[in-house]
DNA sequence: ATTAAATTCGACGCCGTGTAGACTCTCCAG
DNA sequence: CTGGAGAGTCTACACGGCGTCGAATTTAAT
């Protein structure tokens, strides 16, 4: 969409250390994956990204925010998709929608999901990110089980916790079945599935 | 486990090196749940047991092992529980008895359970522990969901793949509930002990 | 009492983090 | 074209924690 604006559109957007940074971002990931968070050193990151490690501690404070900068690159990757998905009305479409898109998000991005539940205990603000997230999910949970007649309100049978229980059956569920294969996940989908409609009294 | 460690008991007296491991294990929970795993340093561990580093690591083998053998000292009391707990015949009433349980144990050791799941990741020797004792949990549900009439089988939607499922929200909800308060804890209880009653079909 | 095993200690080397200061490159104003 | 500001990069260093070593000391067995 460049039109004739003279000198006003030049490459504001490209500089130099944001391509950088991406490197490093997608290093870290490739790291992660590899060789996990603790094996993984300052130094292997830069090396990675093709600089030293003096280097990248102009882009980021710690190695610590690095991870943190990954995990919210990540984030915000969800929540993107998540608004974009349409709510379905009919409870158990809304249901198997938001199972298929889960099983989804944990094939792209397993790796780093399971790394920020794993730094949610060590690094407050990746677990800030977390939490918000879970948030999300069980505020969509709650609404879906509401919908289907579960009782409204937060004493222990009510939609709101058990919205919260299912949401950590599923992170969980999820969690462990990612590290091993995609048929695993798929599986663990249709169980959390299937126990998600019976608690939403849809099924017997 | 492995490996040939000095203070292995060779006499069922009391010996001196004894008394000392368990102050080592004692000052290491205190520590835990004082400063968290990262933060604690081996010469924490060492001064709070009253010897120095050295000392220390003629006991154990790395900071690692310590907490590996807190961990294994934490589970065993749990096997010894659930081992002591009868097996009620009514579903009902064994899915009563284990989330009191769950309760008392996660009252009591739910800091060293809360390390447990975080290093199961990082420490091999803490994973394997930790999943042998979710597998006798999940066998333990399998056997009540199918005395309440669920199908027996591994399919995603008969016992063993439901009961998998429940012992990861079991785990999930009480590792976070735990870090609150009591009444937290018995609230994600009767929540838990709600969708498991559902998902037995016991109530609708 | 002698001797071997058990236990303790202080000091050392290694590795990883984070910081400091000098150096280079790019781009733009004068 | 030039010189300077700021982005980007480097090497070198200080700090702290982990794990090891060997020597010194205590305990237990003969």
């Amino acid at each position: 969409m460049s039109g004739h604006h003279p000198a006003r559109s030049r490459r504001a957007t490209e500089r130099k250390g944001d391509v950088r940074e991406r490197a490093i971002l997608d290093t870290c990931e490739a790291l992660l994956a590899q060789k996990g968070y603790d094996a993984m050193t300052v130094g292997d990151i830069a090396q990675g990204a093709g600089i030293t490690r003096g280097a990248l501690y102009f882009y980021f404070g710690s190695k610590q925010e690095v991870v943190t900068a990954l995990v919210a690159r990540t984030v915000e990757h969800l929540w993107e998709r998540s608004r974009a998905t349409a709510q379905a009305d009919e409870p158990r479409q809304a249901i198997a929608a938001a199972m298929q898109r889960t099983v989804e998000l944990w094939n792209e991005h397993g790796l780093v999901m399971r790394t920020a539940i794993d730094l949610s205990l060590t690094v407050p603000e990746i677990g800030e990110l977390w939490s918000h997230t879970a948030d999300l999910f069980i505020a969509a949970i709650t609404a879906v089980l509401e919908r289907a007649g579960v009782e409204a309100g937060t004493e222990p049978e009510q939609a709101s916790a058990m919205a919260r229980a299912l949401c950590w059956m599923i992170e969980r569920t999820f969690y462990h079945a990612s590290q091993e294969s995609r048929e695993n996940l798929q599986e663990a989908s249709s169980t959390c599935e299937h126990i998600w409609l019976i608690s939403a009294g849809l099924i017997t």
